[in-house]
DNA sequence: TGCCCCCTGCAG
DNA sequence: CTGCAGGGGGCA
């Protein structure tokens, strides 16, 4: 589900919402939440200082010092719901099912806070909910890898990052949170269409001028489905509920035997790594 | 590095 | 009914 550009939507969202209320009770709470529950609930009162991301990970500053950290995983919904508003609607456009309240069937959070509530549903139960110290924190943000939209990301530094796993294919290492955090399924698919590079080619066999357009198109991918509130597929909805609008966009990824955009050849699809792989083998070599 | 698995729903 | 799904941990 969520990869950068729908965490980052998600989270800006909230940034925005939930800056400064309080945490007033835990109304629900199953395996999702990782620890012993009344440390959860002895939360009760802190502030949110700041909502921010790493890679795909969602954190949420508390006055306490601690941080909850939240990973979507494949079905997670993070949605914020204000004390004036019962349904998930807006604009006129229903959202997650027509006219919907929440909680609903898959709702496995419920933190009720200072003028709204909010609410994590998890179709599959992949997501989790982690209760951390900084020194916590750090550590198991030191294990992933760079953050595809600084200043700082760049063909040379993909290709250092890479490096070690020359015989891999770049499509998996693309996927390889500890290398580089944020990219997932959909992203490392466009993003090596973007650059003309097939799935299967291994890393070693990239030229530094391939290397400076893959971040290049990385960074101009994520950005750009950002700028569209990301891809919802089918479960992914943005912290109102809405879906994004990426999906028109996408060039190859869920465009199978679709002409491509580019040659209009027959989009293709594959199974690499145990995941479905989507390329045209006219522009990608 | 590559499979199996976690879990549930839905398309074919 | 089988296979597949924006993720990724654990195991050989």
């Amino acid at each position: 589900m969520p990869e950068l550009p729908e965490v980052e939507t998600i989270v800006n969202d909230l940034q925005l919402e939930l800056t400064g209320r309080r945490l007033v009770e835990l109304l629900k709470a199953d395996k999702t939440i990782t620890g012993p529950a009344g440390a959860w609930r002895r939360l009760k009162g802190e502030k949110i200082l700041r909502i921010w991301r790493r890679g795909k990970q969602i954190i949420i500053d508390l006055s306490g010092g601690r941080h909850i950290v939240i990973h979507l995983k494949m079905t997670g919904q993070l949605i914020w719901l204000p004390v004036n508003r019962r349904r998930l609607i807006v604009g006129g456009h229903p959202i997650i099912g027509v006219g919907e309240t929440l909680p609903n069937k898959f709702t496995r959070v419920i933190w009720r806070l200072t003028g709204g509530t909010l609410f994590f549903n998890d179709v599959r139960k992949f997501g989790w909910w982690r209760l951390l110290s900084t020194a916590e924190l750090l550590t198991s943000h030191n294990l992933l890898g760079d953050e595809p939209l600084t200043k700082q990301f760049s063909g040379s530094v993909l290709a250092a990052r890479l490096a070690k796993k020359s015989r891999s294919a770049i499509k998996s290492a693309l996927l390889d949170q500890t290398k580089v955090a944020g990219i997932g399924n959909i992203y490392a698919d466009e993003a090596l269409f973007l650059s003309k590079i097939k799935p299967t080619r291994l890393v070693g066999a990239i030229s530094q001028a391939e290397w400076n357009d893959l971040a290049k198109n990385i960074k101009r991918v994520l950005r750009l489905s950002i700028k569209h509130r990301g891809t919802s597929f089918s479960d992914y909805r943005d912290a109102a509920g809405q879906v994004g609008n990426f999906i028109n966009k996408l060039q190859v990824y869920g465009r199978t035997q679709a002409p491509c955009r580019v040659c209009q050849a027959p989009v293709k699809k594959m199974k690499l790594g145990g995941r479905g792989t989507h390329w045209c083998e006219i522009c990608q070599k």
